[in-house]
DNA sequence: TGTATTAGGTTATGCGATTAACCTATTGAA
DNA sequence: TTCAATAGGTTAATCGCATAACCTAATACA
């Protein structure tokens, strides 16, 4: 039934009288010490037989391997649809063009902990990984035990030549939101996040830096129903502000939806801003104020930027792709 | 810098003394002919040198490659978005998830045509592929030219055993919104689609099944822009449907906010249905309402159909996913 | 006592592609 | 005429693992 034989460099060798040396130097264009006729009438086999190279011969015959790994952190956040999350999607699908573009293969994989990163690496012979949200610590680890270069693709601003990273300017973007905030009247502003380190605590700190004032900081938990739990117990608290910016559009789209069912509307009671400017905070409905990121151009720079580690060990960047504040409908003038 | 030596079978056997022989049989638990405490020896310096298998090698050396492919129709309705498409990526994310659990490796790729695809089997000697969003005849076209088994994600319910096929039960689906809607009073229907085969003529005939009556079918373009158009130059006749059922809630959601952008107030004005069930359709408002999919099952029944084809290419099978309307908030009571 | 069986391994080959090293015939130069 | 160089290849080793075929010593059996 499904049973046709695959057709090998030797094969073609063999219909063509050739050596299986030659056959392989016109499939890479070593073509100096080949006659023309030779390399037309190869090539010429190679295509009505429809040659297809076998990965694992080649992989293991050559030392570099020409696959990327693509490994997200399984984070409980997600809760089990760590691929859906529109932030890790988004990457995966222009990380998956780049990646082609680039004459690569990708591997893609979900990971809990850094050691398996560090296997998964071993067992494919990976080129390069970009590797998407773990903590400073997690990438420390890796960088100590792991042979092969890799590209943080949610980065840190602060870090300082350690790896390939590639970050947004949180900081900007926090202070883009407080400008705009504080431009539009609002002064009682409340910062929500799950996390108070690194580009959470820097969202703040430009939100802080735009609003010229310091606004209150509000760690949530990570799992869903106690946050729900929290809103709940804290719902006067919350409202005592007029605007609350969310570090992240899902925590601001799901804290929308809570004061909906709360009865509180959405700007004209609290404006409420987020952060990543995903795809459904333009369909929801207020449209969410947030800050856009460039998913393109952000897998664009990571790839290419491992690319250039992959061929130099030596080299390692700290790459930061601008934001932008997109204006939607969840902020009222406040007076 | 990144250059620690690799551990293989060859040097576990050599600093102990044993063959590679030995040292693979182990491995894989053939220790019939083994002594216990050869056995223990191996496994603990196996343990100690942290070895982990080289997948090209393993990979060439036995005719299984233990990697099952994914392949998704790189559609130009998505605009270069494929992977961030809710159905996709709940597939995608709960496909990883079941071929990791089953001990398999997952490729994932997009694919314009078929020829992509069985290049693609090929040089990556998969065991089997799991594949979305093509239409019958390249499903056709593919069973014509591949020799490993695969399975249609997103299959069609009339298919008379010819590959695998996971399907929903489109018409039951669209029976059930018929019967919602001609329950909530609703007679003058319209069901937008940008396909008149397959999956979409069955929800639409279920609807019409549901609802008693023939409701009007209106095929609408893949491209926005050009739907965008359209609707402007067919607003009047829109308006004269007191229901809309889109049959998928990416377009339900899109047609919602266009005619909220008109002044047409949903569900007051015009209801409307969906189908799919994805994340979003619960998060917008007036939250969809749709007929709901489990992706968990289907991804858990894709795969273990699969593997199943696997160790027996005899078996075909054609399985239905049940499917649930999920009440939302986007259809009224009329009378 | 002689033969069969078993325990406990080892040897050697192949998977398909890559590539360094080697070979031979022809041409060119002095 | 002789040697060097070049064109146009071929040979054979290698990558790391799996596995069928083979081997030897000890034990079982009759």
């Amino acid at each position: 039934m499904w049973d046709e034989k695959k057709v090998r460099i030797k094969d073609i060798a063999e219909e063509l009288g050739v050596s299986t040396a030659t056959v392989s130097n016109v499939l890479h264009g070593k073509t100096k010490k080949i006659s023309d006729k030779t390399v037309v009438m190869v090539e010429k086999k190679l295509e009505e037989r429809g040659y297809i190279p076998d990965m694992a011969a080649t992989l293991l015959a050559r030392n570099n391997s020409r696959i990327i790994g693509v490994v997200v952190n399984d984070h409980p956040k997600y809760e089990g649809h760590t691929f859906e999350d529109s932030f890790i999607s988004a990457a995966i699908n222009h990380l998956s063009d780049e990646i082609e573009i680039s004459g690569y293969f990708m591997m893609l994989k979900k990971a809990k902990k850094i050691s398996e990163v560090v296997n998964f690496a071993s067992m494919w012979n990976l080129d390069g990984i970009v590797i998407i949200g773990f903590c400073e610590d997690e990438y420390q680890d890796l960088r100590d035990h792991i042979r092969i270069p890799f590209v943080i693709y949610d980065g840190f601003l602060d870090v300082q030549n350690r790896f390939g990273n590639i970050t947004i300017d949180d900081f900007d973007g926090g202070k883009q939101v407080g400008e705009y905030l504080r431009s539009m009247g609002h002064s009682k502003v409340l910062c929500i996040a799950d996390n108070d380190i690194c580009m959470d605590l820097l969202r703040y700190k430009g939100l802080c830096e735009g609003l010229n004032l310091k606004a209150d900081f509000f760690k949530i938990p990570m799992e869903a129903d106690e946050r729900e739990k929290l809103y709940l117990s804290k719902l006067d608290f919350l409202k005592g502000y007029t605007a609350i910016f969310a570090v992240s559009d899902y925590y601001a789209m799901e804290l929308m939806r809570f004061l909906q069912r709360q009865g509180v509307v959405v700007p004209d009671d609290i404006s409420i801003v987020g952060f990543d400017g995903c795809r459904e905070a333009s369909l929801i409905t207020p449209k969410l104020t947030t800050v856009a990121q460039n998913n393109l151009l952000r897998a664009q720079t990571a790839i290419s930027l491992l690319l250039k580690m992959i061929n130099n060990s030596e080299i390692t960047e700290n790459i930061s792709i601008p934001v932008k504040l997109s204006i939607g409908e969840s902020v009222r003038k406040f007076n």
